[in-house]
DNA sequence: CATGAATGAGTGTTCATTCAT
DNA sequence: AATGAATGAACACTCATTCAT
């Protein structure tokens, strides 16, 4: 029995390992996505991934946390990536939150079901469970980063003065919910809702 | 045996039968708040509700299905109940919004668990099962109401030109949000973020 | 608690309690036919008899056993009656055996569903349930008769020498898959296959 | 996970896979002899078969009809090749009779409890469900391959006119109830009953 | 006489996980 | 590094039966 630690760092692991971890990890992610994170069973997970049996998953999962651990990990780290990288590019105040909204509701054109997955695995996490606090960890981190930049721009004497984490709330909640009605609603129009959200909060947070 | 026709109507029950039943669905919503849906299994549900044996709640209702849409009907049911008649008191379209946010935050301190279990069933409800259909129905009818209600205020001249179905999702996941921090933190003040959300969506409406 | 011997004697029943047994009896044939006996639950029949709990049957009946008991015996007594009546008036070796299938075959006009649930009664009887017994030898009486009145067409220099025993095996079950097959199968010409098999033993049985 | 396809066709299976399963249906047969095929549960059969829990069953099979489907075809399989062997040596049209009671009712010195078994499956098979309809295929393709032998009889000039179909269904069911009653009662000299059968449809058969 | 609420054992099936090979 | 067989608890649900009223 070697040590897997799941904390996601790759040490100690062959390349081999590392590909049918990732490979599980992606199939996991699209069973979540379509079944919900209560109806993906190793099973579904195995067989979506071609793999003949859930002992696969086991062997290289230290349990079904770990695993989901991992996708949430990942999700969040692709999507994060994403968004961060067009946001790197604004300055100012207020084009960042317009590009955050665009790049939020752009990331379902690069990833469709990351984040319904990802929906589903934070609606089902039990604030007791100990592997939950990596996720909320991680988030709250995200969200004390928002409420910093919020502050600035109140500092700055761009933005007027309002709770910044109230707002942030507001904010993160708005893009969720844009987003996973983008996720549901092929129909949708989410450039042009990612416009409205931001004339919304720009008008929210100036002076 | 006898019509159970699980759609709220009364009709055909006992005294003790509908006490039963009711006993049934508050412990389900005290199980569901703590463990989540899918956790959510009979055998706990009996234990909470002081029962023998899951079999009775089988015998109550016609299936999980029948009960847990006895649940959500029962929190949407008297959570607007209790903001329609705290709504039905304001005039005008700047009070009414403020109304809405204390309302939805003050619902908290009457029925503690009941938004966390609505919580969950929503966000483990498949589009495509057929039980869900009622629930989301009745989301989208108060959606639409909402949207309905921005509307009067943009032709009263009291609201800006914004897209009222894109307003009313962010008011509405603002005030999800916002429940569901509550609900988990102790120490949030709900009061003062109810404030703190009607300046924000003043200021995003107003002309 | 009052003395129910469910020997099928009416003695020390009113004459509702009476009645009420039939109902169930007449529901439960019904029922039988239909599903089968494995899957004749008192919930069905319960339902097919417009009653509005189980506990009634079970009320009226010692048990599952004793109901299918009664249910074997009015079966048996009202085709047995039938088949009786018509072989009373014929006489002779020959005509009385063509009348056998031809009234057996006719029953399905008077009683469509009371064979088929016979049928699977029977099917599902196991040897060593005490219960079956009273059915064992009810079907035991009948084929010492068909075997005696063999032996006394051999007797009379009628029929050839065969073993009465084996033949009447033969005769009752042509008679069994007839039946079920004209049960199963509407198109099936029962008049037609009546003769065939008069026909078929008329050969069989003669010097 | 892997292709169990259920058909018979051993593809994509192991050796020890082969083994459990062969093991589980060996286990099913003695169980639905014993007591019927509805009280033929898997905690019988995992009883029967020495093994742990019923989940056992489950993960070799994929559901009940499965398992019972496989049954019905092994009796069917083993049971034919064992008549056909013995058919087949046998040219004409009197001895293939004769040899066809002898080898049925031998039949049960080789596998005792399998007409038992097998007996109860069909018995309880409900002409709606879509499992069945592989087991009556089987039946009825024999019967028909029996009235074709019939038919040539007649064309042959060995046999009278009579309805085929009738006279192949009275054979059968001959056959039934002989070796139901060989299965039950060990006194009974299924040898002896053969040679009556046979001579009593040489009889009905010939010109 | 009759009811309906309650019981508890039993149903097949799915689950994540373990372990010898 | 990987496999597939095995485990046992948990799941929702049905059953015949009992009993106080």
């Amino acid at each position: 029995m070697q040590a897997k630690d799941g904390s996601g760092k790759q040490s100690g692991r062959t390349f081999t390992e590392a590909a049918r971890r990732a490979q599980i990890v992606e199939a996991a992610i699209e069973v979540i996505a379509e079944h919900g994170l209560p109806n993906a069973s190793f099973a579904k997970i195995a067989q979506e991934a071609g793999l003949s049996s859930t002992g696969m998953i086991s062997y290289h999962f230290r349990g079904k946390n770990d695993l989901i651990r991992e996708v949430a990990d990942e999700i969040v780290r692709v999507s994060s990536e994403f968004v961060v990288s067009k946001l790197r590019r604004e300055a100012g105040f207020t084009a960042p939150l317009r590009a955050y909204f665009a790049a939020n509701l752009a990331l379902l054109d690069e990833y469709p079901t990351h984040q319904r997955a990802l929906t589903s695995i934070v609606a089902n996490a039990r604030p007791d469970d100990p592997q939950t606090l990596g996720l909320i960890e991680k988030v709250t981190e995200i969200a004390r980063s928002q409420e910093e930049w919020l502050r600035e721009g109140q500092r700055a004497g761009e933005f007027r003065a309002f709770d910044p984490a109230i707002m942030a709330l507001a904010i993160r909640s708005a893009r969720d919910a844009a987003v996973a009605r983008a996720a549901d609603d092929p129909d949708f129009d989410a450039a042009a809702c990612a416009r409205e959200l931001a004339d919304l909060f720009e008008r929210a947070t100036r002076k």
